[in-house]
Parts: C-alpha cells; structure tokens; sequence
DNA sequence: CGTTTTTGACCTGCGC
DNA sequence: GCGCAGGTCAAAAACG
C-alpha cells in the first residue's frame, strides 16, 4: 500500500558514494555533496582553483566547464588539438623559459621584444593570478576558521544562557522539571562537560537527557566527561523511543555504537524506564527533488504512508559513519507537494562538515530554545518576540536577529519538534500567520498547517537543489549558469550559512532569509523532552545534530537579494 | 560483491 | 484487549 515515490532519482540523488556512476551521476554527486568540491559557494571555486592549479593551469576552465563535458575537456588537455587560452597561456609560460634565454642570445627583433612583453604580461598575470588565488585560499580558510570559532562561541553562548535561565527557574520549576524527567540540573551538568572539549563539532551540545533518576543524572555527566576526551563526541545514540521495538533496538545499539559501557547502562536503565521524546528540528522547503541534499549520506531504512497525507513518510539513517544515530524523516507537504519537509532526529556522533556543522548549530539553537522552553504547555505559544522566549530562544535570536522566526508550544505534537520554515514569505506576518496556523492545526506531528503559498523567492531557488543541478548539468549555457547551478546543487548549505554569518559580521549584507520557526512540544505536562535514552546512552539528543543543508542562499543569487535583512539561516 | 532500497512484518504507545 | 498509527527491522531485490 504504500506509494513509491521514484526510488532511483532519490537515490541518486543523495548518496551514491561508490561514484563511479554515469557521467551524470558524478558529476552531480560533485555538485551535490559538496565533499568534492564545491562546498559552498565562494570557498567551493576556491578551493577548486586551488587545485586544478595543482595539476596545471587549465583546471579554471575546467571547474566551469565541469558540469558538462568533462570529456571534451580531457580530450583538450592531453590531445593538445585545439588550444584554447589556456592552452596559449601554457605556451607563453613555456615560451617565457625558454624564451628568455632565446632573446638574450638573438637579442633582437620585435619578435624578441613582443614574446617578452607577452611573457612579461603573462607572468604577471600569472603572478597576480597566483596571488589570487592564494587569497582566496587564504580567505576561505579564514572563513572556516570563522564559522568554527563562531560554532563555538555560538555554542558556549547558547548554553551560558541557557544555564541563566535554568537558574532562574531552578528553584521554581525544578521540581517540575525533574518530574518532567527533563532535569535541567542534569542538563547543565552535562553541558558544561560537553563544553569543554568542544571540538570543532560541536553539535551536541544540548541534548537533554532525560534523566528522572539519580542514576541517570550520573549517568550522564560521566558520559559527558567520556565524551568530552573525545574529538567528535560520540555521543550514544539515541535512538528514537517511540517506534519499533525497544529490545530489539537496544542490542543493536550495543553493537553499531562505541558508547561508553557505564553511561550507556545507566542509560538503557532510564530508558527503559521513561521512553523519552527526543526533540526534533524539521525543515519545510520547496523542492521538487524526493530529498534535500544536505551534505550527509543517508540510508532508506523504511517508508510508510503517513496518515492524512498521500504522500509516503521515507525515514533515512546517516551513513556517514558507522553508529551515527542521527535520522531523519522526508515528507511531502499535503498541501502542497512542492514543500518538503525534512524533520532530522539525533545529533550526529562523528565529524561534519563545516557546512553541517554550522547548521547543526542552528538547528540546536533551534532546538535550545524549544528545550529550554518553559514549562510547555498548552497548545499553542507562539513567541512573537524575543522576550517572550526562554533564554536559549534569546540568544537565538540574538544569533539571527533578522530572521523572522516563531515559536509555537504545541501539544499535539508527540515529539518536541522546532520546525525551520524555508518556505514562508519575508514578511513576519505571513509568518506569524503560519505560526498561529499551525499551532491551531491539530494533527499530528510535524506538519504543517496550511501553507502560505506566498512564495519566497530566493527560499524557493534554494531549495531545488536536484532539479536544478539536472538542467544545469544537461546544458550549462554559460558559466554563470553553470556556477549557478552548482551552487544550487551544492548541499552544503552551511557553508553558505557561513558566508552569510561571515558577511553578516563584515557588514556585508546577506541575503534574507527569512524563517518561520516554530517549535511544538508535547505537553505532557512537560517537555518531556530530556533524554530518552534510547535504549542505550541515555543521552538524549537533542535534536539537533542534524546536518541539512539547503542550499545556499548564496545561490545563485538569482532573486534579488534584498538586503534588509541579513542572515537568516536556513538550515536545514 | 558490497551497499542501498524496497517492503512486509513487527513492535510500541495510545485512545477507546 | 483491540485497532490504529508511527517507527524500525531485515530479507530480498536492485544498483553500481
Ligand atoms: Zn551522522
């Protein structure tokens, strides 16, 4: 009974790691997963630049041209037929070392003097060509540097303030808390530990984990001091509570993730006691494409067909490393299929790229403020400003103050889910209406209420990333194009987060993004978000190591950038 | 041949 | 206890 959407193109689409595919299909995998190369825009050239320069001049030419024909490239290059300016550009070069000595023998003719200046001019151009890209180089790395001191602050921030605001509540909502088995006591403990090590992936920093016991409070900051040695963080996986079988579960836990004995008994202890909900960050974005390409290899491991919706729910696991928890789930919007919501569950327990990394950091802001909530409660809160968020929902804000986003406490959802709405429009009040909306919206899970259909423009561009690349691959009219179309195919929307942070702090203007975010909880009565331990670890995630990648605003700049806001981040 | 996808079976939680 | 719904497992099939 369950429709199937077309497998192959979403296969392709994400993962494909074997590679050696059609020449389609790599060179899609190129743009798309950006681990080869074009990572976000700017950094991607870059760094191809870099080195095609490697290999020789020509891959410039290449890096354009490579989404197409990547045959006739070769074919130039080594076959030497037709030369193009590279090619001449080559020949000065050669022309300039032997050349030199040459005129200085003959020391002569205008000839003489013409292959002089031409050398002269092409080593300078050279040079500056160089020059240039050693730059460009340099600022990339700038960049990522940037963005990683910038996860870390972000992280360090968030949960400074987070802990604020579990003191301030301590005294009061302690109890509560603790019954709501979302100890906040536990929380700061462990976040503190995690803090420390703080890698560069720094993703899982708030997982609450759901500890209503002594046990598993101790449990948990052992394991974040195990962790804390450790560069990734492994964290246990957690892996969801409510689904299939939890003994079935938890053996394979044992086996597919390296989790530290201690902690992970203690954690299946409370597990077993309270199935925790882990927080989950869902995506809504237009695409046309089955999947978001995100920078993360996904596994399918299952596909129903969700309830009020024709449209089939596929449910992936990360495959980027071996026990990585993390999971997520693809929908389409019922009401209207060109959205796609990606709802992402787990922090991830190895490295991500430096895209992902920065949208995991969203995401666990994303997650922060819903976690740090205040009591959830009744159906519908939404935060309209900032002051009626809790802390982690602040500095949220603080971290993108442009971004319109929202937050609804739902109760209708099972899980405690932060949705990230690529798909509304720049105006608050669109958003705000989609907020109201969906909070009002009794269904189930993730979902969405009706949608706006006010189309977002440049959201909407970020989003297609497949459908987009195809085109571009079949014919890239012209470099432009080309580059557009990469970086729409190129996943690694964080990087383009990066950039637009990075901009946002040069002054630079990004593009605006503006999100709707809302969040939903369960109510029970609390969030009962701590930790579920999934059977194992008993950390819980927070949900938000999850990696998602839109695309970059960044790309294409085809809509017009409308500078009045700055930075919002998409993230998938 | 190793991976990933497909898919029906299973499991768990929940409401009645 | 039953049926439903959301999730997951795992054997078989499909890919590359
Ligand atoms: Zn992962």
């Amino acid at each position: 009974m369950e429709l199937r959407p077309p497998p192959k193109q979403q296969h392709h689409h994400h993962r494909r790691r074997g590679g050696a595919g059609e020449e389609e299909e790599e060179d899609q995998a190129a743009m798309e997963h950006g681990r080869l190369s074009l990572r976000s825009g700017g950094g991607a050239f870059w760094r191809h630049d870099d080195e095609n320069r490697r290999r020789g001049e020509i891959k410039e030419v290449d890096f354009f041209l490579s989404s197409r024909d990547s045959a006739s490239r070769r074919h130039d290059d080594s076959g030497g037929g037709g030369r193009d300016d590279v090619n001449i550009g080559l020949d000065l070069l050669t022309t300039m070392n032997g050349g030199a000595a040459a005129a200085a023998v003959a020391g002569e003719e205008e000839t003489a003097k013409n292959h002089r200046k031409e050398a002269a001019v092409t080593t300078a151009v050279d040079a500056e060509l160089r020059r240039v890209v050693e730059e460009n180089r340099r600022l990339r790395d700038m960049l990522d540097e940037l963005t990683r001191s910038y996860n870390a602050l972000y992280h360090q921030f968030l949960q400074v303030t987070q802990q604020q605001s579990h003191h301030n509540h301590r005294h009061p909502d302690l109890t509560t808390i603790m019954n709501n088995n979302r100890s906040s006591l536990t929380q700061t403990h462990r976040t503190t530990a995690v803090l420390n090590p703080t890698t560069t992936t720094t993703q899982q920093f708030l997982e609450p984990r759901a500890s209503s016991t002594a046990a598993a409070v101790a449990a948990s900051i052992d394991e974040g001091e195990a962790a804390g040695g450790g560069d990734a963080s492994p964290n246990s996986s957690l892996m969801s509570n409510a689904g299939g079988g939890n003994k079935r579960r938890i053996a394979q836990d044992e086996t597919a993730a390296p989790v530290p004995a201690p902690a992970r008994e203690n954690g299946e202890q409370a597990a077993a006691e309270l199935p925790c909900r882990k927080p989950r960050v869902s995506v809504r974005a237009r695409s046309e494409a089955p999947m978001i390409s995100d920078g993360c290899q996904w596994r399918k491991y299952g596909q129903k067909m969700a309830k009020g919706n024709p449209c089939p729910r596929a449910y992936y696991r990360c495959t980027m490393a071996n026990g990585c928890p993390v999971r997520k789930q693809v929908q389409r919007c019922a009401e209207d299929k060109t959205v796609l919501i990606t709802t992402y569950e787990g922090n991830h327990n190895h490295h991500l790229p430096p895209a992902a990394t920065t949208m995991a950091n969203t995401t666990s802001a994303a997650a922060a403020m819903l976690l740090s909530g205040p009591a959830p409660s009744r159906d519908a809160t939404p935060f309209a400003h900032p002051h009626s968020y809790p802390a982690a929902a602040m500095s949220f804000h603080q971290s993108f103050p442009y971004a319109s986003t929202m937050a609804t406490l739902s109760a209708s959802a099972p899980f405690p889910t932060i949705t990230l709405d690529l798909t509304q429009s720049p105006s608050g009040a669109a958003g705000l209406m989609h907020a109201l909306h969906r909070a009002a919206a009794p269904p189930p899970a993730i979902h969405h209420p009706a949608m706006p259909f006010a189309v977002p423009p440049q959201l909407a561009a970020m989003y297609l990333p497949q459908q987009r690349p195809a085109a571009a691959r079949q014919m890239p009219a012209s470099v432009m194009e080309t580059v557009t179309a990469a970086l729409a195919a190129d996943p690694n929307f964080t990087t383009a987060l990066a950039a637009a942070i990075s901009s946002v702090v040069a002054g630079g203007g990004a593009q605006a993004h503006h999100q709707a975010m809302s969040a939903t909880t369960p109510r029970a009565g609390a969030g009962a978000i701590a930790g579920d331990g999934n059977g194992d670890g008993g950390n819980a995630d927070a949900a938000v190591g999850a990696t998602a990648a839109a695309e970059a605003p960044a790309a294409s700049g085809s809509p017009p950038r409308v500078a009045t806001q700055s930075c919002t981040t998409s993230t998938t």
